[in-house]
DNA sequence: TAAGTACTACACTGATTAGTGTACCTTGAA
DNA sequence: TTCAAGGTACACTAATCAGTGTAGTACTTA
C-alpha cells in the first residue's frame, strides 16, 4: 500500500469531487459503514470511476485524511498568525486565538468527523501511516505553535523553560478540552460554555508560564 | 431501547462469559466489524445464548461499555484513595498517581479499546444513552477528583478557586496527553516517556495550582 | 478521420453478517 | 419421574458490500 497515488491520472474536476464526497460519507458514516456506492453516488460519479481514482477504500480514506490534515493545518497556521504575531493583550489574544482554533474545528466538520473515524481505527491502521497522519496533522499544530510561544517569552510576557511542552499545555488546556467534551464537535456545546472552558484553561496557562515578577 | 436488560435472565456465567467476550472482541474490532459469531465463539457459547441474554448488538455493545466503565471507575477510585489520602509530598504524590491512574488505562485495555470505539460512534449513539455512558465513565472520573483536590488545597497545599475546573486541568496535562499520543494505548510508548510527560504535566499544575507564597 | 483517454451504466461474484427458527439436549427442582 | 428453563447445533434468510468486467459513450489530439 502507497501513501498516495503518485502519477496524476484522470479528471481533476472529477478526483476533487470524489475526495470531497469521500471526507463527507466517511466522517458521517465511519470507515466500515461508509460504502463505497454512497460515495460514488454523493459524488455524483460511477463507481467504477471512484476505483480507476483509487486503488482501494482504504487509500481513498488515507488520501482524503492526509489531503484534509494538510489543509486543516493551513487554516490553523493562519489563525496562529492572525492573533499571535503582534501581541497586545496577551491573555485576550490567547482567549481569542483559542477560540478561534476551536471554532476551525466545527468549520472543517468533515474532516474532524474523520478525524475521529482515524482515532477509532487507530489500532487497524498500518503504524508507518498512522506516523505519516500524526506528523501531518495533530504534530504540526504543536511544532508551529512553539515558536510563537518563544517569541513571546523572548519578549518576556512568558516564561518558557520547554516551548514544546508550552505548546502542549496550552493546546491541551484549551482546544483538547472542548474537543473531549463536544467529541469533536458531535455533541452541541453552547458556545458560552466554550468561552468558559477556553477562558479558564488561558489562565491556568498563564498562571502556569507567566514570568514571575518579582 | 432500554439502557439495561432489567429482568435478570438465564446462567449468569453465561452472561458474564458472553460480555467478556464481547468487550474483547468489541475492543478488537470495533464495533462494526466485529461480528456477533465472533463474540459467540469467543464466550464459548451458542450464538442463539447470546441473542436471548441480550436482544441486539446495539444492546450488547452499550451494557458491555456502561459495566466496564462501572469497573474503571472503581479501579480508578482505589488509586485516588491510595496516592491522594494522606499527601507527603505533593509534586511527588501527583506524579505517583497519574502514572498509575495512566497505568489503569494498560491494565484495561480490552475497555480503553472499547471507550475509542465509543467516540468514534459518538455520532451514531443516541444522546441519551451517550449522555448515560459520559455520566458513567469520564465525568466520574473528575467528579471525584475534585474533592480530593479541594481537601489538599484546604490543607494549604494549593490554592484552588474552582475544583472541578482544577480537576479537569490535572487530568488534562496528565493523562489525556498520554492518552492522546498512544490512542489510548493502542500505540505504545516508552514508560520513561510516559514518565516524562507525567512530570512535566504535574509540574505545569503544581505552577498553576500552587499557592502564593508570599 | 482515427486513436486514445477518461467516464458511465450495469450486471455480477463472492463473501460476510445480523438475526431467526427449530429440534434436541442437560440439569435441577418438585 | 416429570417438567421447565436454559443451552446447543445448525440451517437459513435477507441484506450489504468491496471489487471486477464489459460494452459503450464523449472529448481531445494528432
Amino acid at each position: 500500500m502507497t501513501l498516495r497515488q503518485p502519477e496524476p491520472y484522470g479528471r481533476p474536476d472529477k478526483r476533487r469531487a470524489i475526495t470531497q464526497a469521500a471526507r463527507r460519507v466517511f466522517g458521517r458514516d465511519g470507515y466500515t459503514r461508509a460504502s463505497m456506492d454512497a460515495i460514488s453516488a454523493e459524488a455524483g460519479v460511477s463507481k467504477r470511476t471512484v476505483y480507476n481514482h483509487f486503488t482501494d477504500k482504504e487509500q481513498l480514506f488515507l488520501t482524503v485524511a492526509l489531503e484534509g490534515a494538510e489543509e486543516v493545518t493551513a487554516a490553523i497556521a493562519q489563525i496562529m498568525d492572525r492573533h499571535l504575531h503582534k501581541i497586545v493583550d496577551l491573555e485576550q489574544d490567547l482567549i481569542d486565538f483559542s477560540l478561534d482554533r476551536v471554532a476551525a474545528v466545527t468549520s472543517f466538520p468533515d474532516h474532524f468527523a474523520l478525524v475521529r473515524a482515524i482515532e477509532a481505527e487507530a489500532a487497524h491502521i498500518p503504524p508507518p501511516i498512522l506516523k505519516a497522519w500524526i506528523a501531518a496533522g495533530p504534530q504540526t499544530g504543536h511544532l508551529r505553535l512553539a515558536p510563537y510561544l518563544r517569541r513571546i517569552a523572548d519578549r518576556g510576557l512568558l516564561e518558557i523553560d520547554d516551548a514544546d511542552s508550552a505548546a502542549a499545555h496550552l493546546t491541551l488546556l484549551t482546544i483538547t478540552d472542548v474537543n473531549q467534551q463536544t467529541f469533536y464537535g458531535a455533541v452541541p456545546l453552547p458556545q458560552e460554555e466554550i468561552a468558559r472552558l477556553v477562558t479558564r484553561g488561558v489562565r491556568a496557562f498563564l498562571r502556569s508560564y507567566a514570568p514571575t515578577t518579582p
